[in-house]
DNA sequence: AAATGTGAAGAGGTTCACAGCG
DNA sequence: CGCTGTGAACCTCTTCACATTT
């Protein structure tokens, strides 16, 4: 037995790729470009996305190409942030501030404008009570008391794999709707959570598979 | 047209899940079961792999389960080892060793006993010279000089994605055979590289997809 | 003429269900 | 009897090819 997610509810729709298509769109802004086609666009993105499979996607989301032209970037663009939920910004949660939790706060500060730290847990003593870019660090302990009031939709996890599945439990009690996790752990949470992980350990045995 | 990747050339194999199954297996090897159901084993792994995957899955590796009884722990977790290349170690060679470098050679210095971070590189000057760990932190500008005599198997990529392609093509060309890029850039590599792309942006775009 | 949008065909991967074997 | 191993059915996603529209 042993019955999983279910099958049917298929999204229809591809977000890695979709983000893919804004971010050669985005390119295409900066280089100037105001009208692409699939084929321009494929050859953009690259990463083995034919044509045809960027017609099926961006099909799903209505018809604004147009036939013998191709598509309005500008309008594209806007499209997909829409779709993608980046037509808005973001508050997020970090719990877990060692090295990689400090290194992503700071990719995202300052590389990605619609994503914004609001919240910082760790448990070590000498991190508590410090300032991140006038984020103040607090204890995991207080997660409860400090995190629902701060409107974050995301959190993310870097806290050590025993931990994680405690956390993200009492991330998704204080509301929050989506995790991205780090930890080398699977979590077991509602199915209307969302829930990405990224585990370098795996990441790195796909390498040495290929390798072998 | 925009032809792409060949089609076909299936491999059959699935390295993620193959990944999750060895973890599953070693711990309960901690836990000192020393056979397990493919059942058993699905309800470890969770994450919606049915048990029937998991028998088609390892049935592709060969075949060493007993019927009636299940698999061999120790003997499944060894094979599973070799396919995904882990029965050996191997050395890595980080190039940008900002907040992210410094972050992921932290983590498998001290989390992956299989992974040896062997080669450092990095354009700023007060990090050029250093050492940690007691490797050497070269500039980039050298990469062809240290690199090669290092014997690295696996290259990670951390510098901005403007920096990214070319550094990867570096990489390609003193022998690396397998990268894992964490700049937000596609990278174009010969067929023969194996290369893995973790994008942050596109990770919480999915996340916020699924918010809106 | 050129490129979209899309039904149909094709591949690839997953689940079913049961024969086979310990 | 219980669980593996596996062909067949199934389903999802991709590619093809062309009618359609500007």
């Amino acid at each position: 037995m042993s019955r999983r997610r279910k099958p049917s509810n298929s999204s229809l729709l591809n977000p890695p790729r979709l983000f893919l298509y804004h971010r050669a769109l985005e390119d295409a802004l900066r280089d100037g470009t105001s009208v692409v086609t699939s084929d321009d666009l494929a050859l953009r993105v690259g990463r083995g996305v034919s044509s045809a499979q960027i017609r099926k996607d961006l099909s799903h989301l209505g018809t604004f190409g147009r036939r013998g032209q191709g598509y309005d970037v500008i309008m594209l663009v806007k499209r997909l942030a829409r779709v993608l939920g980046l037509d808005r910004d973001w508050r997020i949660a970090i719990v877990g501030f060692g090295f990689l939790g400090h290194a992503l706060a700071t990719f995202l500060e300052y590389r990605e404008e619609k994503f914004h730290i609001a919240a910082i847990f760790d448990v070590a003593k000498e991190l508590v009570g410090t300032r991140w870019h006038g984020v103040r660090v607090s204890h995991v302990d207080d997660l409860e008391k400090v995190l629902p009031v701060l409107e974050c939709g995301i959190g993310i996890i870097t806290v050590p794999a025993s931990a994680a599945q405690a956390v993200a439990q009492r991330l998704v009690r204080c509301g929050l709707g989506a995790i991205l996790n780090f930890a080398p752990a699977t979590l077991r949470l509602p199915e209307r959570v969302a829930v990405r992980s990224i585990d370098l350990a795996s990441e790195l045995s796909i390498l040495t598979h290929h390798l072998s």
